[in-house]
RNA sequence: GGCCUCGUAGCUCAGGGGAUAGAGCACAGGUUUCCUAAACCUGGUGUCGCAGGUUCGAAUCCUGCCGAGGCCGCCA
C-alpha cells in the first residue's frame, strides 16, 4: 500500500480500537465503476448500538484527509470513495520513495538449482522469473535482498556423470557443456538399469563427501564447464544473483552438524541411517545408511551457513510445489534441531506445460532446454517484425517469456502457448510494452509542453487512468505481501489498457485549453513512470521502440 | 492407504467472507494514422464439481462425496 493511504488505516484502526474492535480497516478497490475505493469493516456492526457514532467518526478521519470527495453516511455501513484527484496528485508520484518502508527486513532468495550437469530447460523458467520478480518487488519497497542461486552441484547425479566419464575413459580437458548435457541422461539411465554402475556411483558419492582429492579436482572441472554455460544462459535471459553458492559449500559443515545433533540425541538410528528423532509421519530421513547425505541434509547445513556467515530475516525457496514435503520436512527440522526461529517460507509454483497441457519435451522426447524456448520465442517476434534491432527483439523476447509466466497465479499450472503469448491483443508482454512505446513517443513529441496547469482538467478517460495509476500501492502491496507477482501483471495489463484508451479518445495535438493538455502531459508520465516500476517489478525491461 | 493442490463462461485463467461473480482469447460488426491498425469501440454468455453446515451475508470458511494432478526414508 501506498504509505499514504497506510497512515490514514492507522488513523482508521485508532476509531475503531475506541470502540474495543480488534480490526484493521480494509481499504480495498471497489468492485463499482462509479467508486474507486471502498471499506466494508463497518457492515458487519451495523446493529450493534454504537454503529452510527462509530461511522461518524470513520467518515470524520477519512474527510480529514481530502484525498477523497466528501464521504456520505450510509444505511448498511458501506463506504464508498471516489479519489480527489486534485489533491492526490500532488502526493502520489509511483516512484519508490512512496513505497519504501521503515522496517526493512533482510531477506534470502533460494532458488533451488539448477543442477550442474544438466542443461538448464524449460522447468527452471518459472523459478527463475518469480524469483527475479519477487527479489525486484522487495527491493523496490527498501528490503534488503540477497539471491543464491544455490546450485546443485553435489551429490548422486555428479557422483552419475563422473562414473560415466571413468567407465567411458573421457577426459575433461575436451569436454564442453553441449557434451555434459548430452552426457548425464545416458549416466542417469545406467544407473537404473546396471547395478554395478549404480554401486560404483554411490561409492563415489561417498567419497565426495569425504572430500577425495582426485575426485574433488574432476567435479570441479565439470563444475566450471557447467557455470559457465549457464552465465551465458542467464546473460541472454536477464538474470543474474548475488550468491553462485551451493551445495557442495556447505559439505564441510556437515559432520560437524550430525556430530552435534546427535549427541544431543535430535537424531537417531534406523535401519543404519540416521533420521531426525521428531516423532512425523513420514518420518524424515537425515542421511543414508552408507552415511552419505541427502538433498536435506545440504539445505540443513546451508540454514547453518547463512545464519553464521550471511545473517537473514526471512528465507524464501523458490521451488516447485512437488517438493512441498521435503520443505515441510526441512521447517520442522530447522525448530526441531533448534537452530534458529526465524521466518522460512516455500514460495512454491505449479508445472510450466506445453500448449497442449503435455510436460514440455523436445522432439526426440528430452527434456527441452529454456534456450531453445528463447530461440522459438526470438524467431517468432522477428517474423511478426523483421525490421527490429537484434537487442530489441531479444528484450521483447523476454517480456514474452516473462510476462505470460507471472500473469497466472504462480500455484497454478499453466501452458505456454507461443502464439497467444506473442499476440499484440490480449494479456501479454506485447501488449504491455507496446503501451509503453506509444507513450514514450508522445512524451518525446510534446517534450516543449510544460508539465504544470492552475487546475486540474480532465475528461472522464484520463479520470478512470489516473484513478487506475493510484491504486499502484494496492498492487504492489498484494503482490509483496502474498510473494505472487500476478496481482501486479494483471495491473501493468490493466493500465496498458487504460492507455490505450486515453491515448485514441482525445488527439493531444487536437485539444487547444493549455490546462487540459498539461494535465494530459501529467498523465502520460505518470503512467510511464509507473509502467516502467511495474516492469521492474516484474522483472521486464521496457523497450525503447517496437 | 495417508498427506497436499485444484475443480469458476466454449477455451485460458482472475476473484479466496461483502453489494449485480470478472478479464483475456475465440466469434460478429464497426473506427485508420499526435503513435506502426502490433491499437480502439460495440455486442453475451455461468447449476462457481455435488450435497450439507457456519454466517446478517458463502464462489470464498467447515464437513462429506465425486473428479483431476502431485507427494509419500536411502534421487534432487
Amino acid at each position: 500500500m501506498n504509505n499514504l493511504f497506510k497512515e490514514l488505516i492507522d488513523l482508521l484502526n485508532k476509531e475503531f480500537e475506541k470502540f474495543h474492535l480488534d480490526e484493521s480497516v480494509q481499504l480495498n478497490l471497489s468492485k463499482m465503476p462509479e467508486f474507486d475505493m471502498q471499506i466494508n469493516n463497518l457492515v458487519k456492526h451495523n446493529k450493534a448500538d454504537f454503529f452510527n457514532n462509530l461511522q461518524k467518526n470513520i467518515i470524520e478521519v477519512i474527510n480529514s484527509t481530502n484525498f477523497f470527495q466528501p464521504v456520505e453516511e450510509t444505511e448498511l455501513g458501506f463506504l464508498n470513495l471516489v479519489f480527489n484527484h486534485n489533491v492526490l496528485i500532488k502526493q502520489i508520484t509511483n516512484k519508490k520513495s512512496d513505497f519504501v518502508n521503515d522496517n526493512s527486513q533482510k531477506i534470502i532468495f533460494d532458488y533451488g538449482g539448477p543442477n550442474i550437469g544438466k542443461p538448464l530447460h524449460v522447468g527452471h523458467m518459472r523459478t527463475l522469473n518469480i524469483g527475479r520478480s519477487l527479489y525486484n518487488i522487495h527491493s523496490f519497497i527498501g528490503n534488503d535482498v540477497i539471491s543464491d542461486i544455490h546450485l546443485g552441484d553435489w551429490g548422486m547425479p555428479i557422483a552419475q556423470i563422473i562414473t560415466y566419464l571413468e567407465n567411458e575413459s573421457i577426459n575433461t580437458d575436451s569436454l564442453d557443456s553441449s557434451q555434459l548435457e548430452i552426457i548425464y541422461p545416458k549416466a542417469s539411465e545406467q544407473y537404473k538399469s546396471n547395478n554395478e554402475f549404480k554401486v560404483r556411483a554411490q561409492e563415489i558419492n561417498k567419497l565426495l563427501n569425504n572430500n577425495d582429492s582426485e575426485l574433488l579436482e574432476l567435479w570441479r572441472a565439470i563444475k566450471n564447464i557447467s557455470i559457465k554455460n549457464l552465465e551465458e544462459n542467464f546473460s541472454l535471459l536477464n538474470h543474474s544473483f548475488d550468491y553462485w553458492l551451493g551445495e557442495s559449500d556447505v559439505n564441510e559443515l556437515i559432520p560437524e552438524m550430525i556430530e552435534s545433533l546427535y549427541k544431543n540425541k535430535k537424531i537417531i538410528e534406523d535401519s543404519g541411517a540416521l533420521i531426525s528423532a521428531e516423532n512425523t509421519d513420514p518420518k524424515i530421513l537425515i542421511t543414508k545408511s552408507d552415511g552419505s547425505y541427502l538433498y536435506i541434509t545440504t539445505d540443513l547445513a546451508t540454514v547453518l551457513y547463512r545464519q553464521n556467515n550471511i545473517g537473514y530475516d526471512k528465507s524464501y525457496y523458490i521451488v516447485d510445489n512437488r517438493q512441498s514435503l521435503h520443505f515441510q520436512q526441512l521447517f520442522d527440522s530447522i525448530k526441531f534441531f533448534e537452530f534458529n526461529n526465524l521466518h522460512h517460507e516455500h514460495i512454491s509454483y505449479g508445472t510450466l506445460n506445453d500448449s497442449d497441457g503435455n510436460p514440455f519435451r523436445t522432439r526426440d522426447g528430452g527434456t527441452k532446454p529454456l534456450s531453445e524456448l528463447f530461440e522459438e520465442t526470438y524467431e517468432y517476434i522477428k517474423n511478426i517484425n523483421n525490421d527490429l534491432e537484434d537487442s530489441a527483439i531479444k528484450q521483447l523476447a523476454n517480456s514474452v517469456l516473462t510476462f505470460s509466466d507471472l500473469i497466472t497465479n504462480r500455484k497454478t499450472d499453466y501452458k505456454f502457448d507461443l502464439e497467444k503469448f506473442t499476440s499484440v491483443n490480449g494479456k501479454t508482454g506485447i501488449y504491455v510494452q507496446y503501451a509503453q512505446v506509444r507513450a514514450r513517443k508522445l512524451q518525446q513529441n510534446i517534450v516543449q509542453q510544460k508539465n504544470k496547469f492552475e487546475t486540474l482538467v480532465l475528461s472522464e478517460i484520463d479520470k478512470r487512468l489516473l484513478s487506475q495509476l493510484f491504486m499502484f500501492g494496492h498492487f504492489l502491496e498484494q503482490s509483496f505481501s502474498l510473494n505472487e507477482p500476478h496481482h501486479l501483471a494483471n495491473y501493468l495489463y490493466d493500465i496498458s489498457n487504460s492507455f490505450n484508451q486515453f491515448y485514441e479518445y482525445e488527439k493531444l495535438t487536437e485539444i487547444e485549453d493549455s490546462d487540459h493538455i498539461s494535465s494530459k502531459v501529467y498523465l502520460i508520465n505518470l503512467f510511464l513512470t509507473t509502467s516502467k516500476n511495474v516492469m521492474f517489478c516484474l522483472g521486464m525491461r521496457p523497450v525503447e521502440k517496437m
